[in-house]
DNA sequence: TTGAAAGCGCTAACAC
DNA sequence: GTGTTAGCGCTTTCAA
């Protein structure tokens, strides 16, 4: 009583307040069921008085492992893409914790893809990473793996489909398919598809949900695709040649950012969404949710997807180590006024 | 050459490469001019190639510090003040890491103020925290005040203006005068504001800026405000009330989504904002930035808040430690079509 | 079931 | 300027 912790108290607090060892406080903590119950309580009570907390710093060192999950943050990327990956954030903070991690976040040169990744892994501040910038490839993945580092990727090995680490991804065909599909039914037949660049994978993934879907049913894609870049004026351009040259009666769109183009196309033309022209776009961003009168979008389960990615990092961390290699989750389709 | 590294090499191991002995590595990292320049370069090529790094979990041991800055992330706070909290989040890592700490994300049951902070700080597993849900007052800053804990609060502290806690905030009330300067400047005499409920501090603080430069101007507020929830809809309505009775020609919204609830009212009855009606959000997120034909907002310089943040805690982490009260951030506007 | 000894990798304090 | 000693708080042997 008359000592004031000079700092926090430690094992050695306890265990002379407890009349144990240091060691059997420290089983007290980690491994009760080694204790005799009368002997277990007496510590928890000590631990209970003196607000006892485990230094993390001293267990890390001992235990070679931090509890701590790496993230990387992009400095900017694709507008929407940009908004789903905070949600991702927040999901995947919320799910760690209940697997005792905390999510340690970083930043790096936006051109070094391996930017930030090697501090962290060799002062062993982190047990492992969560790799989410897999849209450019990976070059991550094969950096990472031959370092020995433990690591999930959010997005599957594009440019590696023999990659053996473990992944979770959304399947964006799967997204656009039950778009289409979406469309079909509400009985249309002519419908456009603006999407990305041909470089972006996910993109390509994205757009080959829609023409198989229109394939499937008879439709034909001739003349109803294109190409742009992934911003508002680029989707309005867009939509503007397509309904000229095309006359479709329905879009779907890569992302929220070019849907809303072609909003504003419509808007400017006169014509409402989801009466006169049906629209479709990507990742359910705040944008689709407020806009009028609402835009019907294919919506990530990020959720699931941290889910998924803490499981595999616990399978990573366990011992032994259990590699599950891919998982591949499939989106919703949030329906609007805009369909 | 022929020991392959288990593990990552030790300060011990560069020690011994080098031919001196471990404390002279330490200071070659730590205090590189306490050595002599052909020593420190010997240490330096040994460090170089060993590729040695130092363990964190032994240096945070031994010098009770982590660098890391703790940050609590709400699971879900009102829609656009979610997104705003992102911008600041990534804005933060990007400083911190100048600063050379890193980010750790956490969370807690939104109804427990001060879950989380506790088990981080007696685990001393951060070495301070940027706490940013003052906006329900700040039960926080007392609590970590009274455990003695680092750190600096992103909102000033509204219950109590004699708190002596480190904090930095935007001056939201500034901001609305300056929207409502823009709004008179551009001529109009009848401008109404849609806030929130008179229990936010920070919606009566944002209401402030609006009333006080009307007054200022001989115009009158009376009938021109209306407090609502901050929903779309809610706007909206509340948009369409103010039409009917008190005819503005333009509205100032104390968020982004309830200015898009006015620009939902605008086009039902066929109003063009920004020729007929002008209309001004706060908190310059991507909806505003998407939405036809854009939509005038008040922008928190997140990025100047982060770095005063991050100043903060230099100071207060530093020796001495110094504390700077508050600081007070000017937002801008971001003028685009609706206005 | 409990305790004693050793050491994780680093740096603060002091001696040389 | 450089080396030696000690110890941060914890957990992993291993012995009692």
């Amino acid at each position: 009583m008359a000592k004031l912790p000079t700092g926090a108290p430690t094992l050695a607090d306890v265990a002379e307040r407890a009349g144990v060892s240091r060691q059997t406080v420290s089983n007290a903590v980690n491994n009760p069921d080694l204790l005799r119950p009368d002997t277990l309580a007496r510590v928890q009570d000590a631990i209970e008085d003196l607000g006892y907390v485990p230094n993390r710093a001293a267990r890390n060192l001992r235990t070679r492992a931090s509890h701590l999950v790496g993230l990387r943050m992009n400095p900017a990327q694709e507008f929407t893409a940009n908004a789903a990956m905070d949600r991702f954030t927040h999901s995947l903070v919320e799910t760690s914790r209940e697997a005792g991690y905390h999510v340690l976040l970083f930043s790096g040169e936006p051109q070094d893809p391996v930017a930030g990744y090697d501090d962290l892994l060799r002062s062993t501040a982190v047990d492992a990473f969560v790799v989410t910038d897999t849209y450019l490839g990976n070059p991550q993945a094969a950096w990472l793996r031959e370092r020995r580092a433990t690591f999930v990727a959010f997005g599957r090995p594009w440019d590696d489909p023999g990659a053996t680490h473990p992944w979770v991804d959304v399947d964006g065909a799967a997204g656009t398919e039950i778009a289409t599909r979406h469309l079909i039914e509400r009985g249309h037949d002519r419908i456009a598809w603006i999407g990305w660049r041909k470089d972006s994978w996910i993109g390509e993934d994205r757009r080959a949900g829609w023409s198989r879907t229109l394939k499937a049913h008879g439709l034909s894609t001739t003349g109803m695709a294109s190409r742009v870049e992934d911003t508002v004026h680029s989707g309005r351009e867009a939509s503007a040649v397509l309904l000229d040259e095309a006359r479709p009666s329905a879009f779907v769109c890569a992302s929220d950012t070019l849907a809303m183009g072609v909003l504003h196309t419509l808007a400017e033309r006169g014509l409402h969404p989801g009466r006169d022209i049906a629209v479709v776009g990507f990742d359910d961003s705040q944008v689709a949710q407020v806009v009028q009168p609402g835009l019907t979008s294919v919506r990530q389960p990020l959720e699931l997807v941290a889910v998924e990615v803490v499981k595999a990092l616990e399978g990573l961390l366990g011992a032994p180590p259990v590699t599950n290699e891919g998982v591949m989750l499939t989106p919703t389709l949030a329906v609007r006024g805009s369909s």
